[in-house]
DNA sequence: TCTAAGTAGGACTAATTTGGTCGTATTTGG
DNA sequence: CCAAATACGACCAAATTAGTCCTACTTAGA
């Protein structure tokens, strides 16, 4: 309960991982995979959903890989988590997804409650950058 | 991702239910589930894993029933939480179980910054009382 | 121009977790 | 004795998550 997903684990980690380098240097799946022993198959999955989202870019073919599209101070892990995620990450079902997606939202007491401590939570990951965890 | 349970859930709007009584009146696992619309079952048996841990006190029999053990200033949603789950909730495996429960411990480069969130995670949930959000 | 090393991505399966149900036993006031 | 309550184990269903497989496309360099 209340887990993080592999998946952004494993984006967090590969992310940071291309923190650690230089600006230029690319990044294969296949290294990070190795790296850390995340499976590769899953991994790649989550770097192209980064790339997709533009938090990385892709760079084909043979010597390709990926490279942080911007400094690793303005990345949170925030935008690690939205980009690789579905849905906002939330403690209840009504933040992440919409109120009638809880078969009880009407008579739910301890909506804002939660929700006051969902709104910590957020600006936690918020305020967590790459640069932060190098 | 990150969400809570719903027995978590359902155990917080109980409790939260009790504490809007008097001390001494009884709250019963039907009234609850009607009142709010949970399924009876499932809240029966988190009332009754409550009660096994101490959180509130069951009288049994014909106008029996659930009541608090102490004030409600007195209760944390951390203590309802870890009496109705398992383990700790935690958003990474090794801080929820142990070390060894995640397959790249080891390697893991990320675990010191989340285990920080979690820290922020886990005194919210213990500074909020039942009291705050009656 | 072929090949190897890389990304792209859909379809699928397996595993785990979570939510919910059923059945039966026990307790107790009236 | 009966009805209203808790106690609790076994079970099933649904949803989510993790992981695999397969094929296609891209590109540097021999």
């Amino acid at each position: 309960m209340l887990r993080l997903s592999k998946r952004v684990e494993y984006g967090i980690i590969a992310m940071r991982h291309m923190a650690t380098k230089n600006y230029r240097e690319v990044t294969t799946a296949k290294e990070v995979s190795e790296r850390y022993d995340i499976p590769y198959e899953l991994l790649a999955k989550v770097l192209q959903r980064l790339a997709k989202k533009g938090l990385i870019i892709s760079h084909q073919g043979v010597h390709g890989g990926y490279t942080l599209v911007r400094n690793a101070a303005d990345i949170s892990l925030s935008a690690i988590i939205c980009a690789i995620e579905e849905n906002v990450p939330a403690i209840i079902q009504c933040v992440a997804e919409s109120p009638d997606a809880c078969s009880i939202w009407d008579t739910c007491t301890i909506k804002d409650p939660l929700a006051r401590i969902q709104n910590g939570i957020d600006q936690m990951f918020n305020k967590m950058t790459l640069r932060e965890i190098v």
